[in-house]
DNA sequence: ATCGTTTGTACAATCGTTATCATGATCAAG
DNA sequence: CTTGATCATGATAACGATTGTACAAACGAT
């Protein structure tokens, strides 16, 4: 690859002056950088990014760390933060860390050695060590789906209370009244949020959500699948049924239809996410779709914003959900809905 | 960060010292080790991968370059190359070109201004311009998941002669003699050599596969539902269908399952890639796996060798995908098989 | 004791940039 | 006509590593 020396040759001047009118760093008379510019053009030059990073001290690379990359919530924000990285001219480095804080941790740390502008933590679990990484290097990071008891770390997260809301309220308007429930971990505070979102708007508009009714799963398709079979089993009373993620409402569907109920016939049922399986299943999917793409606009923003040393403090970005009303979710039947 | 320098000042030696402890490249006094690798530790002392970078004129780090993000196959990539590459201390760079041959242009143009070692591409539409690229750069280049007129970049494929070979068998074998088949867009090679083996095996086996029993996809879920529309509509005959992808067919089967026909009662759907969603549909379906791990993981190694000046000529790798059975495919209905 | 060889280390150059400082030219003001 | 400011540019020193060269010490052989 040419280098800055060979522009400078070739068009007379130092380097310093190639560097300036690359950089409009500083005025340059018109002639010269006409000169400049031109010998750019014709041996192609591209400044080298590695030396201009070694230089900075940034080297225009932003990181994003995710537990894995089987479920799609994961390759959405990969998919939006790259895009809107590369948008601001940023490159992405990943790395899945499969839930190992070791993997974790040696990821994060190459990435402060490749001089990273900053990383994007897609949901931390507690037992990882990245906070102490974050204090020890400095390094601007934000997280993204998950809120952390650290304020002092920027979030961008979901109106997850709005969205048990709005799931509520979508059944509750159908002429729901009892209802069922299949929740994340009980240890995450956004699932928490979640339930109660659904549970006081249900309470709070005479629907009945009996602590029978509600399946604490672990998002993923098999503990919807779980989920359902301990309702039907333990003869929970219920004609709608939120799940929160996607993932499980589809287990739990498929596992409902085997069990000889119908959807949306005897039970709705209301996922949470939007991923591309939920349309692309039968009955499709009615669910709450995640903000991802804005999530990871702001993201990338914010990490931009703070490696620009901008000092940020107790950011917390909070955004809508939105419902998408598709195939498993109806009035229920009638007659039943005040049993 | 904790430089070399500091190291060299702690433990009394010159940097060059130091590098030598790091790398091993000479010997070394083992006092002198040890005095070095104490103060490593002491102040956790890490290389700056940048300046070691710039330096030898290699970053540890791959780009993959894909399409897009949203299908599973390419996140399966992404996936399993991240892995690989993490295994062997790399790091992975991802760019996602929305088929858009400038967008395409313009990351890998960034991935050599960042000294990358090598590139993966999977799949490149004809119209790119990459090869001029790989041509003028001289970087590493590895192509997956398709095969190129140039035979001297490496790629790394299934075996999709065999896929198709495999799809039919696994259907004759089970009593189907009247076949349809949902192929991939006809300009690319490797759709071509699918059906060719599909076909071959069919009627070399006394099968049927009419003309109007082909219908030519591409790729999307939407596209199987309107090949299932046109094979139904077309009067089709046929009790066993292979669609070239998973998403076709899935959604060839939702739609057949629309227009009253039974799966696998009245027809047998075989896929292709086997997708995550495609067992967490119902009927669960039946498809060929294609051996994406073991594929990344060549890839990487290609790549890798590649970047260490191993000349390579006309490498070629052919990997056999497998047969996964699960609910799709069965016998035909008694009697029908021969009509 | 002298010489060549081996061994361990330091010095300096290098990778390709950018930032700081110095310099010469131009020009307006006194 | 001198002085000071302004401007365009070049030389030089970083950034943080690796590597070729040089040199000093230690050692064995003569």
């Amino acid at each position: 690859m040419s280098s800055m020396k060979d522009v400078a040759r070739l068009s007379g001047v130092s380097t310093s002056t190639v560097s300036r009118v690359i950089n409009g760093s500083f005025p340059v008379d018109e002639d010269t950088r006409i000169k400049v510019e031109k010998a750019i053009r014709q041996i192609n030059f591209k400044p080298n990014l590695m030396a201009r990073g070694l230089r900075m001290k940034s080297a225009n690379l932003i990181g994003i760390v995710v537990p894995e990359l089987q479920h799609e919530t994961f390759t959405s924000f990969i998919k939006f933060t790259e895009e809107s990285a590369e948008a601001q001219g940023y490159n992405l480095v990943i790395g899945s860390t499969n839930t190992d804080p070791d993997t974790e941790e040696r990821f994060i740390e190459n990435l402060v050695r490749r001089n990273i502008d900053g990383i994007i933590f897609s949901r931390v679990s507690d037992k990882s060590r990245v906070l102490n990484l974050i204090d020890r290097t400095q390094i601007p990071a934000v997280i993204i789906d998950r809120s952390l008891e650290r304020e002092d770390i920027p979030a961008v997260v979901m109106d997850n209370h709005g969205a048990g809301v709005m799931a509520a309220e979508h059944l509750l308007s159908l002429g729901h009244r009892r209802f069922a429930c299949i929740t994340g971990p009980a240890d995450i505070a956004i699932d928490r949020e979640r339930l109660s979102g659904f549970r006081e708007t249900v309470l709070g508009q005479g629907g009945r959500l009996d602590d029978k009714c509600v399946f604490e799963g672990n998002f993923k398709f098999e503990s919807g699948g779980r989920g359902a079979d301990y309702l039907v089993d333990s003869g929970a009373d219920f004609t709608a049924l939120w799940a929160q993620n996607d993932y499980m409402a589809i287990g739990a569907m498929n596992q409902l239809i085997a069990r000889g109920l119908r959807v949306p016939g005897d039970v709705s049922i209301v996922g949470l996410d939007n991923i591309e399986h939920s349309w692309m299943i039968k009955p499709a999917l009615t669910t709450i779709a995640q903000p991802f793409q804005k999530m990871c606009e702001n993201a990338v923003d914010l990490i931009i914003r703070m490696s620009h040393k901008e000092k940020l403090e107790k950011v917390r970005i909070v955004l809508a959900p939105e419902l998408v009303i598709r195939e498993t979710t109806a009035a229920p039947r009638a007659g039943l809905a005040h049993t």
